[in-house]
DNA sequence: CGACCTGTTGATTCTGCTCAATCAACGTGG
DNA sequence: CCACGTTGATTGAGCAGAATCAACAGGTCG
């Protein structure tokens, strides 16, 4: 087990049994041991070599893409039970980072093998999330960016009342395509009007998510 | 062959010789005869039961998503040798329409095939392309969208001077998180710049191709 | 204890939206 | 053939939402 140093967990982990076409994938695949990351450490980096996939057991991970001057778009959020490093060609087109401490299981293909149905199941829902954030950044106020980004997370995270925003606000601005002041305003509007509670910087309350669901339409 | 009533085509069609993945796809999934739509058809609607996949013999179709409250964002275009329809679940997520006329095959899946790689391939593709359209919903200007567009445009043309909008304005503005006042305002302002030349309303040279890709970052 | 980093809050600016008028292209019916 | 209505595109004026710039607070680490 390869262990990257100043590690350090910020949530409790949370092993997660995974669904059923993601079972399927780790038993086709023969994963290899835990690996764990350090927070913000590097997992893949633009133009690595593509091909394999990993597992998260627990932690969070950024996928981002960057313009050319270096602004940066967060592609995705992934969490425990997830898979991602999915790519067309040989090389990445994003990188993958560690947003707190995690581990992570490399699942390397056999070579020449066909892919499995679960395997393209899972690289279709990649996609259907992902045509599912461009209405988010294309059409979406910002107030209804934050309120579906802590929905998101409260499903996700098995809590449709307690949130735990693993990253950092500069983060959350780069994934909803704001900027973190916007953000940070943005949660104190939704204190102010009773919606959640701020219980630390990274915990959050829903107290009326049905009130946050009406927000996002 | 089934054609619908009062087929227009807006372009000449294009018959273009597909990729390799997609030659494979062709043959593993025997194709259906060319299918004819109008302009503003519907080809599959939001619920319809998916499975089915799509390959443009000519045309174009745009793959549309809604907020609950009817606000639309175009997903993706699609262009003649492009195959769609891709989806995770049993009923399809978004809507899939010609903007102008268009021919298509269907492609059925062979009950309980496994999965082509060719498929899994255009599925990486579909995501890949999705996920570069996230940088420009959420970390491009206005200017920057349309340019990006423009240049994307020309590159699946294959003249990197002439572009074909086969959309109208509003299409576009859906899918670049835009309104179409916008587009129309932005379009001018190239045309000022001597960036671009508006031939006729659905027809653009590019004067300064490296200039919008300069634009674009 | 001081430096640093993240987050919050305020003031101001500006990009892109809204609302509105006008225009051009097209189709229909008198 | 021309008047009229319709639709998509263009252009303008004013406004609003979010960005930018800036100051400051709180927590963490050396």
């Amino acid at each position: 087990m390869h262990i990257q140093p100043t590690f350090r967990v910020a949530a409790a982990p949370t092993p997660l049994q995974p669904h059923a076409e993601t079972s399927a994938l780790l038993s086709a695949m023969h994963p290899a041991a835990i690996t764990l990351y350090a927070a913000e450490a590097t997992i893949y980096n633009l133009g690595d070599a593509a091909g394999a996939l990993y597992f998260i057991e627990f932690g969070t991970v950024r996928i981002c893409r960057l313009t050319a001057d270096g602004r940066r778009q967060i592609v995705a959020f992934h969490v425990a039970g997830d898979v991602f490093g999915f790519e067309a060609g040989s090389e990445h087109e994003s990188y993958a980072e560690s947003v707190e401490g995690a581990g992570i299981r490399v699942l390397r293909p056999s070579l020449g093998q066909e892919p499995t149905s679960s395997l393209l199941l899972l690289a279709l829902k990649s996609l259907s999330r992902t045509q599912n954030h461009l209405i988010v950044l294309g059409r979406l106020t910002a107030n209804e960016r934050v309120a579906s980004l802590l929905l998101d997370l409260a499903e996700r995270q098995g809590d449709d009342r307690r949130v735990h925003l693993a990253m950092p606000r500069n983060d959350i601005a780069d994934y909803l395509g704001l900027t973190f002041e916007t953000v940070s305003r943005i949660l104190r509007i939704f204190k102010d009007q009773g919606l959640i509670r701020l219980r630390s910087i990274s915990h959050i309350d829903l107290l009326n998510p049905d009130a946050l669901a009406e927000l996002c339409q």
